[in-house]
DNA sequence: GTCTATATCGGGATAGAC
DNA sequence: GTCTATCCCGATATAGAC
């Protein structure tokens, strides 16, 4: 476990990353995990037993990427518009520094529901408290009237999809042109932002 | 090309159909799409030449699905709201009666983008038109000033993602009930409709 | 058209030298 | 720790009987 070590097993690891990403548990090949790490295929097994190991160590390390300054602005004590404002402006540049995480998480997690979420579990996020938010916001006249679930799924389903439905928008709405979708994707926490308080406002 | 051959050929068909929707091109196995049509192994090479191929036949089966009234409705005269209103509830009628479908889409054209949307194209979907009623509606004052490429992404967001997420979004925001879940989705059209054009009413 | 049996191949995993 | 060589199984595909 010196540091010769460590390099290779996190180089190896980060190989795996971008290919269980790119094609997923099944798709994936070891032989094509060596080659981008640039070591031998036994070596995986050496580190890792085996392509399950190696996959969950993979979606664990995922997860952690996800979940990172989220949990801190959902606990917050803030008004619910800054709030609101504040996490889309966050989780769009979690999503947009790690483009392939969605359809990851998604893919597999359909693949596998329960044994994957358990490793979500492991985050501690909560949802209660920010739902609770909402319903008082409500009571209190600061929003209209909106089940506090359907608001949540309609803030990650426009920062999350625009991003995990990239191969398919982009060619259906961008004339498959990378960087106007890219900079598309840049302003895209403005506009939602913009969006959802505006659906929202009383 | 009796109908009997023509019986076995459509039973294949649907049982690869579910079994590649559910795991995707490379985890499907031939020998379950065998069984879940209750045929054996080597009559889907009779049928079918070779895995491609049957894959082939199910994603196209699959876009021909996904796309139905969704044209008539894009290329009807009609005032703007409504037509907003009428998209998302059949497109959400759709997505509903094909749970499946969306994450299969967008799984497999990460895959392999270039030739799968080819299969899209062939189609037919022409996304200028209704963009360009966004900007009419736009400077006519019936709607707030939105990106129309933004407008269309939100609105497909909304319904595709809470569809193809259910798996993580089941868990994590209804503790795993199925019912409950149906019942979030069900009423998803009202909620989608109403929160849309809230956002952009001036 | 539908089956059984088998060929062929790719990929995960292991053994063993260095 | 890292490599080469190899095992072994599973999965696609084919041959051939009925």
């Amino acid at each position: 476990m010196n540091e010769q070590e460590k390099n290779t097993e996190e180089e190896i690891l980060d190989a795996a990353s971008r290919i269980f990403q790119k094609k997923g548990m099944s798709g994936a090949r070891m032989q094509e995990i060596a080659d981008e790490a640039g070591i031998n295929k036994s070596l995986l097994h050496y580190y890792y037993r085996s392509k399950d190991k190696l996959f969950l160590s993979v979606f664990r390390q995922a997860v952690k990427n996800l979940i990172p300054g989220i949990r801190n602005i959902l606990f917050t004590d803030m008004p619910l518009f800054d709030k609101l404002d504040r996490f889309i402006r966050e989780y769009m540049g979690v999503l947009l520094g790690n483009p392939f995480l969605p359809m990851f998480i998604l893919h597999e997690l359909q693949r596998d529901p329960d044994r994957l979420f358990k490793e979500f579990q492991k985050a501690g996020i909560e949802p209660s408290r920010i739902l609770h938010q909402f319903e008082q916001s409500m009571e209190k006249g600061e929003m209209r009237r909106i089940s506090p679930r359907h608001l949540m799924i309609n803030v990650l389903s426009l920062c999350v999809f625009p991003v995990a439905a990239r191969p398919m928008m982009q060619r259906f709405l961008f004339d498959n042109d990378a960087e106007a979708y890219q900079a598309f994707l840049n302003e895209r926490a403005d506009v939602v932002s913009e969006f959802v308080i505006n659906a929202i406002r009383p």
